[in-house]
DNA sequence: GGTATTGGATACTCATCAGTATCGGGTTGT
DNA sequence: ACAACCCGATACTGATGAGTATCCAATACC
């Protein structure tokens, strides 16, 4: 169900799906939507709830899965990568879903608290990284983190709006410039 | 008219405003609305069409006008965050254009035509300070560009998320890093 | 001064969609 | 086996909003 509503959201946006379009693709009707859920908002937001999580827990899993440091950044760099491109349905209903928020103050302060909660878990793994390989950072873990966060969306946004216009590896290569600081 | 159209939508959003708030908005009704444009979505077009173009013309003659080349470095990069603070409204607006292009090819190529139109006026006065400075550019001006609106759209987004989240001269000192090679 | 044109108002139509009320069939528990 | 219950289907309601048809008044033109 909250696949369903995953895929059509991320193909007609929010505000244009209808609660019908979401059962049919689950193949099932509104009825059943208003039984599981008590009402369109509140499927948002346990779509978005659940989504938040998965994406969260697979990038720290696939993190402190890695064994060498710098295969965890290389993965790290590549896994965000591919999440532009990939996932860019699920990119685009973030940046809908955070033009909601703004027209809503308890949602605002719910997207508010994940967000820092998922800026201080980047924060986290970027000061692990940067204490096992050495690396001195060039500003606060915390600011490198929203940085890093506001990059890949910022490119996510450049990429929907002239898909040919922005290279595959500028993310990487902005993230090497900004955290080497040796002279090339 | 216009204008009362940029301020409703900057307040509740394109899709959730009607043609009627807008048009009460600006002391008329509808009927005034569809005699000046065809529909919804035109009026929306040649909204869009008229701020970007004033924005990016705002953004040139201010560059051009500055007459140290590091006044206008730093004028550049202090209008760029007035902009996401102050116009922050202006901004989540062309986030709902993006994502309404999506689905509408024909938008979409537009948008992405008026995007690389932007991107290498931009390209061009990163090429022009660079030359003036003697600075040698870590990659080329057009990914630059890129990275660069990127960045300010990516940290509106954030700061639309958690205003406090995200520090005020972060821009400023990303582009630092980005552009000053040199050992700190 | 009289007629055509245009910008805007009023009053509709029509479609869409969130949400509700109610009914049925299958499952669970006793 | 029977009762209570829950999930989902069907069939509504009510509101909203885009777009249209028509009328009115002021200005422009002859």
């Amino acid at each position: 169900m909250l696949d369903a509503a995953a895929e059509v959201f991320a193909a007609r946006g929010i505000a244009s799906s209808s609660v019908s379009d979401i059962a049919h693709a689950a193949g099932l009707t509104k009825g059943a939507v208003y039984s599981n859920f008590d009402s369109k908002d509140d499927l948002v937001l346990a779509l978005m709830e659940e989504h938040v999580l998965q994406r969260l827990h697979n990038a720290l899993v696939a993190f402190d899965a890695a064994d060498d440091v710098n295969d965890a950044v290389h993965d790290l760099g590549a896994s965000l990568v591919d999440a532009i491109h990939a996932d860019l349905g699920w990119q685009h209903l973030l940046f809908e879903y955070c033009g909601l928020a703004r027209r809503d103050p308890t949602l605002q302060a719910a997207l508010a608290d994940r967000r820092r909660a998922g800026r201080a878990a980047v924060a986290r793994a970027i000061e692990r990284i940067a204490e096992a390989r050495g690396v001195e950072l060039p500003m606060s873990a915390a600011d490198l983190a929203v940085a890093m966060l506001a990059i890949s969306n910022g490119l996510a946004l450049e990429t929907g709006m002239d898909p040919d216009g922005v290279p595959d590896d500028l993310f990487p290569r902005l993230i090497g410039l900004i955290v080497d600081r040796r002279v090339p």
